[in-house]
DNA sequence: TTGAAAGCGATACCAA
DNA sequence: TTGGTATCGCTTTCAA
């Protein structure tokens, strides 16, 4: 049972004031133990840990921001999902991987939702009064909010590179036409010539550049790469793409799709269609979130390396904010991932 | 082409001072204006406002907190999921929509992943140095924190009941013993009898709650409620239980899941078992997330209002913030939504 | 109704 | 190495 004031908080949290009278030292002592400042005398610092401990101190985030000017929280910026509930898996993975990297440097993981319809420079007004950096993920071609975001001063890390680099701007992306290709060479060598390909929203270089790859490899094989219809990431448009597809070429024997959650529609609109996943028609996606091993059949698809991809992403935010000025663009490499719906 | 220093922050952001100034008052003055205290003279309120305008005025943050006693930031504390990337999507949803349901109050969303190997002591104080109120969700019935949290003096508002309430703590829960009982009417209704329960980690009410309607809805008709596996809520583990529950009864002719998720799972193992869904056995889910309308068949499934109860979490949140001193339970109703697997 | 001024809790500069 | 103190930007009495 718990005895709790009225107010919004019980009792006051302890300050630096008050651990610093318990050591019997003063504030900035204090101050330097709890940053890890070297020059402190061993037995104070001993001292100021001791009170911190029993204290069960924790320094005021608002305090510390006002006063000092180092960096104490990163944003996460989503463009709202196109449906409500509509989060692809891969994005999921993207913001516990982020949240997870941030831990460790001790910064505040702020989510942010910025509808298109939003005005950018409102948006940067507000993300610049709140907090010392930004993350952006799912952001399109012509996406003003990058430059923005930037010109207002604030770092920017872009999960997926731009397709005009911006100055201010940082990305961390995979090899999303390696990836592609890969995937598609893999069907070619399992003697599929018929191939089609779903792509994601082309105003992205995830979605452009993937069909890139998939051109790439049936060019170079020297097959038709007219098969393309685009979808927008959902279930939804990769089941209506794959019917497209069954429909204008119905000796169709492979896909490529742009991701898993646009296979998994596939894989759906196939079988509406009477046909059998891998002997009939084989199906390749992309991402490998966690539900791809458990479709029937089970995805072959293209891993790309979330945790990874997050971490990196914080490594490159963490360098801009300690001064580094340079921008980065940092590709990182993806696997094939077989399974039986190829 | 944007110039930028190559500081931290590109020029300095205008402050009260800077628009009292412009507009020619106090900065008490621009204070009450920005805060929408009545007393201030309409023509000063004017000049206030349009001096913000021209600025782009944003008051900051960690000087608000500081100074004011009002209420500025929230956390999600996520309990760690179980594997890397294997976010539940229907977590996502409520993510997406707690964020959007704090954009109105002008709540700073934060979001703290807390495994459930870190001291609780430890996040709680944390958390009270950093937030004025906590949203949890995907609670176990034996988790200190919720507690731990609302002893520290946090607000603190749960998405799913506790086992047994605790003091300072309010939930918004759905009806999962009625929705589970739907689902299995359901099945009943249409001839089926031997028909088995996969059920989410039974350590969490929504897990055993589930459970529980199931068992209700056999009895009730009389049924064999025999055959139920206990499964973690990942598609994994739908698949396992789904091939327990065949090999223990092969004339199983229904399957009732506590999620879409580990139904999705179910279907995989059903079909490599070589059944037939819904001719030879009928599947119902729980959650109604994006995909269940893709996979193949559609699911059947008892859709939460995820949206609704995201909302419904931060009135409570703001109700208690306001000063409200009760704990509240609320449990929103669900709905079956039928689609092809039963 | 308005303005002046005292904090909020931490940081960091300047002396000692 | 330590401590005193100005300062960060805003809210909120307290007087005027």
């Amino acid at each position: 049972m718990v005895t709790q004031p009225a107010g919004r908080r019980a009792g006051s949290a302890p300050t630096l004031e008050t651990v610093a009278h318990r050591a019997g030292v003063s504030r900035a002592t204090v101050s330097r133990v709890v940053n890890g400042d070297d020059r402190v005398a061993e037995h104070l610092r001993a001292a100021v840990e001791r009170a911190v401990g029993e204290l069960g101190f924790v320094p005021n985030r608002a305090a510390r921001a006002l006063a000092g000017r180092t960096p104490d929280s990163v944003a996460l910026i989503m463009r709202e999902p196109a449906a409500f509930g509509a989060v692809d898996p891969y994005l999921s993975s993207m913001v516990v991987g982020l949240s997870n990297a941030l831990v460790g440097p001790g910064l505040q993981f702020v989510v942010m939702m910025a509808p298109k319809d939003r005005d950018d420079a409102a948006v940067a007004s507000y993300a610049r009064a709140h907090v010392d950096a930004v993350l952006l993920i799912s952001v399109h071609d012509d996406d003003a909010l990058p430059g923005v975001l930037a010109a207002a001063g604030l770092p920017v890390v872009t999960g997926g590179r731009l397709r005009v680099p911006v100055v201010g701007v940082s990305s961390v992306d995979v090899d999303n036409v390696g990836g592609a290709r890969l995937a598609t060479e893999h069907l070619i060598s399992r003697g599929r010539t018929r191939i089609g390909c779903i792509a994601g929203a082309l105003d992205a270089r995830s979605g452009s550049d993937r069909k890139a790859g998939f051109l790439l490899a049936m060019q170079a094989a020297g097959l038709s790469d007219s098969l393309v219809v685009e979808g927008d990431w959902t279930a939804q448009s990769g089941q209506a793409a794959a019917a497209q597809l069954l429909r204008s070429a119905p000796d169709l024997d492979g896909i490529v799709a742009g991701s898993d959650v646009m296979a998994m529609g596939a894989l759906h609109a196939i079988r509406a269609a009477g046909r059998r996943v891998p002997e009939d028609l084989a199906v390749v996606g992309f991402d490998d979130i966690d539900l791809a091993s458990h479709t029937s059949p089970p995805l072959t698809t293209v891993r790309q390396p979330a945790a990874h991809q997050a971490q990196r992403m914080i490594d490159v935010l963490l360098a801009r904010l300690d001064g580094g000025v340079e921008d980065t663009e940092i590709e990182l490499p993806v696997e094939l991932v077989i399974r039986e719906s190829s």
